[in-house]
DNA sequence: GCGCAGGGGGTCG
DNA sequence: CGACCCCCTGCG
């Protein structure tokens, strides 16, 4: 572990409240200064920016430079992927100027499968609290500039905790089902390195046999891991408000089926469905 | 200030 | 299709 630190330049399409509260992580906090910090790949990372300059300070395993431009998703480019957007009609070009600076991250796929499991049917900021609270406990302690971090759990380390266990960090009913999928995983019934191989309809299908996740978590690990697919579309109940709204316009949105949904996405947007998704959503819900 | 309902990024049986 | 745990928020 090293303190490291990396510039990029002229860096367009990066804005931090957009990446960051695009609803696509959990473990980035603003500090008082402006600036985020949050822990990946065992190490912690600080990220500045000052006008078009975005500044990577850390404490990292390995090249600061080769992870986040992994973790960023920098080689990219998202000035075509949103021109490609615009151009589709004038709800996705509002929504695309809207969330400008957002780039969809390359999160550790386990860290995201239980981030995700623990979603359901919960807020924001409780599922920050407990995941905060389950690293703390099982996860790997860093100190960096006088501050106390930890590193999410592996299966190994968050194995060790039993269902009474997690019930008391406030996991609630979806204790049992973080016990599970840790052993799924840990016994190889699921494989994460194999899932990656995979197309997205099976490894999508390959999700679902794990305990506590269904279709929309499962699309949004798919999206926001390094599974990094766009073909997918989750579903949960704002993405529904907003494509009734803007494409249905059924008198109840909750009559409007996923299938129906799903179709148009499809129709509309193909195979980056998941980033209009994320444009959208981001857009319709903070607006 | 504080106590109390209401509800939340779905999944499971 | 209803129940589900528990914190967070907002209102009285």
């Amino acid at each position: 572990m090293k303190q490291q630190k990396y510039i990029i330049e002229n860096q367009e399409s990066f804005e931090l409240k957009d990446i960051f509260e695009c609803g696509q992580c959990f473990r980035w906090n603003e500090n008082e200064d402006g600036t985020y910090t949050g822990v990946i790949n065992k190490g912690v990372l600080n990220v500045e920016k000052q006008g078009k300059k975005v500044i990577f300070t850390s404490v990292l395993d390995g090249d600061i430079e080769e992870i986040v431009r992994f973790y960023f998703d920098l080689d990219r480019n998202y000035e075509e992927i949103k021109a490609q957007l615009s151009n589709i009609d004038k709800y996705l070009k509002t929504s695309v100027e809207y969330g400008k600076g957002i780039r969809i991250l390359n999160q550790d796929l386990w860290e995201t499968i239980i981030s995700f499991i623990i979603s359901a049917n919960n807020n924001i900021p409780r599922i920050k609290g407990i995941i905060e609270r389950i690293s703390e406990k099982y996860g790997t302690e860093i100190e960096w500039n006088g501050k106390k971090y930890y590193t999410f759990p592996t299966p190994e380390q968050l194995s060790q905790a039993t269902v009474e266990d997690l019930r008391a960090l406030g996991t609630g009913f979806r204790d049992i089902r973080i016990y599970e999928t840790t052993r799924k995983v840990l016994r190889g019934e699921v494989d994460l390195n194999e899932i990656a191989k995979k197309d997205t309809l099976t490894a999508r299908d390959e999700l679902l046999t794990l305990s506590g996740v269904g279709p929309k978590v499962a699309d949004c690990i798919l999206l926001f891991s390094t599974l990094k697919r766009f073909d997918v579309f989750p579903i949960d109940v704002w993405v529904r408000r907003v494509m009734n709204e803007l494409y249905i316009k059924n008198d109840d949105e909750n009559k409007v089926s996923k299938k129906e949904i799903m179709k148009i996405a499809e129709q509309k947007f193909g195979a980056i469905q998941g980033l209009a998704q994320q444009y959208l959503f981001y857009w319709k819900r903070e607006a």
